[in-house]
DNA sequence: GTTGAATGTCAAGTAAACTTTACGTACAAT
DNA sequence: ATTGTACGTAAAGTTTACTTGACATTCAAC
């Protein structure tokens, strides 16, 4: 699912590896989530708006979904 | 995960079939849903949200996440 | 030129979301 | 009394999110 994870964290100056940390996911779940290659837990997607101040849909894009 | 979608679900109307029919899931998904069984994926919370017209944050409560 | 930090891939494994089927209960309508 | 609708449970199976570990690449710093 699309999304401005990579875009928004290098904004903040983090690293994959920085914030794998802070949202208690491993390197690899960054990663293929910044390349979109999947659909991350509602909970995941929370506690991610959290550490970005931001709202779940600022960040996320469902793209055509019907 | 704590969510309101028993409450909207009523207030709309809807049988669990019914719902499960529109998101495309089986009923057994919104009966585990409805008891806060388990945490929803992102694109079920946005196919939620967008049938209850209200946003991800109104319908779910990611409760204590730290 | 090598060291270290940041990003990436690949592959195998585990955990959990979600499905399917089968069955139980309650209740309203006939 | 039985039929149909709505809700619930349980158990086994499939799919996919997420982990772990090993290794490759780029680039800036020394």
């Amino acid at each position: 699912m699309k999304n401005l994870i990579r875009e928004i964290r290098m904004e903040m100056g983090l690293t994959q590896d920085e914030i794998s940390e802070s949202l208690e996911v491993s390197r690899q779940t960054i990663i293929s989530l910044e390349k979109g290659r999947y659909n991350p837990s509602l909970i995941l997607a929370f506690k991610i708006a959290k550490l970005f101040n931001r709202s779940i849909e600022e960040i996320f894009d469902p793209e055509e979904m019907e």
